[in-house]
DNA sequence: GTGAAAGCGCTAACAG
DNA sequence: CTGTTAGCGCTTTCAC
């Protein structure tokens, strides 16, 4: 493991000069350059981060973290956040709080503040206050991505916009018993996601003058299985059986059309499905949704970072833009039987 | 953020004391201790790693290499692996190959090398030889999960075994019908895990004296959507059509159940399905599967890393022992129509 | 048991 | 354009 001492030497020149061959801050003739960087590329000279970050005081590394990892959407991001920081040389270190509590204590007080990032990345985090502040308080740019994070500057889809479109598509095609699976009330302490969602249904029901009915909405964990299982609720009412179920999840929404296959109804004819995410199960089981873009939420938090670790380099202008979101219509959703006889 | 000085300053001592006492090394009075203690946790002091890493020339990093972050094996290996690394005070950071060839040059070319890290996990890669010896020149310890890697020490569960069992439970029901979807050849490229399941596969075929039919062989991606479209081709097959199917893996197995259901059979009357993971889903479809248990095989190759960073501490033993995995029967397998009348 | 001092390997003024 | 010279913030001999 060859040191920049041995590349000065090889090249005949000082460490000084390599250094800023290397980094190419600052002029070097064409000529050392050249020869530098044949000697360093000859002996597989690489930098020491440690020294070099000991040196400069930045690391070139993130710090990202992340309440899950085995689920489409945190994955999607931190691909997307992964991909990008790579294009920029930096590293991505990964904190995962599905430990619970002992290793969520451990991420705040001592790993996040080791000095070993230069900025974090925070992916629906639901956070206490104190680790909130734990978090601004190591003074670095910090940037969330799909969660609300008081007094840090957040990347999300406007989830009442989203959820409004999913069900507008519903009641346009006819519908008028629509029911909703989201966020059971534990899950929402603090989480704003599941009563966003649920307000921008209710948002689109209301437009049209129809009543926000109770018993059509059931509570589930965002899991295919929680999904499966409200939808069997919702579907095995005698009297009130909804012709169209929004999901707030494309997971809950596939655990929907399973459960009304298991019923014996068929998706579209006899019950419409709507979820959200356009998750990569949602194109085989034809599931109509609203599509979120994680992996590109992930990049461009990492543009946000980078604009502010380097100023000079700001392209501005893409940074403010809101995320964005689109309706996929497949084959779970058609006007309702009543309506085509 | 204070650094070793004020810390020192703080407590009326020197640096050297204040780095001994806190990291445990060397001997400091229980008194001065106690007042080193207090000032730093009074100042919120926290070492720089990289400070730190420069001085003793360890990172406290483990880098971890991975082809997907997407898939359910991956991310529970990964989940596994970090926990193991957090409680050991070491911090993981993420390499993803997904990006494809660029990125993957990226990754052996420079980041790897850039002594950030104290030794690397390479989880289900394939690697061509050079990348290989880049790994190996890092000269740092390297093990491996899932993926055979020559050169390198490797955790992984015996596919054959696995693959034999999961067919000898099938045929132990009484199935002779029995269809395997496996890996299809282009992946196999120097990656063994679908060759060695099928080989199993071949293996408890003819222990009971039942020929290999390559007509009961349908290549696939591992995906639920691959297993899907596979089971139709060979369910489609009047006059051959299997009664039980083995796939490689629990997602297509899951793909392997609805393809069935779409075509009017009940699994398991009219056909016995098993995997191999015990995948998230697996419980919610009732699929019968041999478990593997990827969080585990995280955790065990942290250990064995430790074990070769810390020579001290080795505890032996549990080391070597070979990975264990399960046989979990379900709803998906049982007695073939045929036999039950 | 504790302090002084010499680096770890690199970068960033500052001269020249 | 290039070399000299201080550090960056810790750890670790080596004395005391």
């Amino acid at each position: 493991m060859p040191g920049i001492n041995e590349v000065a030497l090889a090249a005949g020149v000082s460490t000084a000069t390599v250094s800023r061959a290397l980094s190419g801050k600052g002029h070097v003739s064409a000529a050392t350059r050249e020869r530098v960087l044949a000697a360093a590329m000859e002996l597989g000279y690489v930098v020491s981060s440690n020294a070099s970050s000991l040196a400069t005081g930045r690391t070139k590394n993130v710090g990202v973290v992340i309440p899950f990892l085995n689920r489409w959407f945190y994955g999607s991001v931190l691909e997307g956040a992964e991909q990008a920081l790579l294009g920029h040389g930096y590293d991505l270190t990964l904190y995962n709080l599905s430990g619970g509590g002992e290793n969520r204590r451990a991420v705040f007080e001592h790993f996040l503040l080791r000095k070993r990032v230069d900025a974090v990345i925070a992916i629906s985090l639901e956070l206490t206050p104190e680790e909130v502040s734990r978090l601004l308080e190591i003074d670095k740019p910090v940037v969330g991505v799909g969660g609300p994070l008081p007094g840090v500057r957040t990347l999300s889809i406007d989830d009442v916009e989203v959820a409004r479109l999913a069900t507008e598509h519903l009641l346009s095609l006819g519908h008028r018993k629509v029911a909703h699976i989201g966020g059971n009330v534990e899950m929402e302490h603090d989480f704003h996601l599941p009563t966003n969602r649920r307000a921008g249904y209710e948002a689109a029901l209301e437009a049209v003058g129809l009543p926000v009915d109770p018993a059509l909405f059931a509570p589930a964990d965002f899991t295919i299985e929680g999904g499966y299982r409200a939808a069997k609720q919702l579907l095995g009412n005698p009297r009130n059986r909804p012709t169209a179920i929004f999901a707030a999840s494309d997971e809950m929404a596939i655990g929907t059309m399973l459960a009304a296959r298991d019923m014996g109804l068929r998706v579209p004819q006899d019950l419409s499905v709507i979820g959200i995410d356009d998750h990569e199960l949602a194109e085989f089981f034809g599931l109509s949704t609203v599509a979120q873009f994680p992996a590109e939420q992930g990049r461009r938090a990492v543009e946000i970072l980078m604009d502010q670790l380097h100023p000079a380099t700001r392209e501005l202008g893409s940074v403010d833009t809101p995320l964005h979101f689109e309706l996929v219509v497949r084959s779970s959703t058609s006007r309702p039987e009543a309506e085509r006889r």
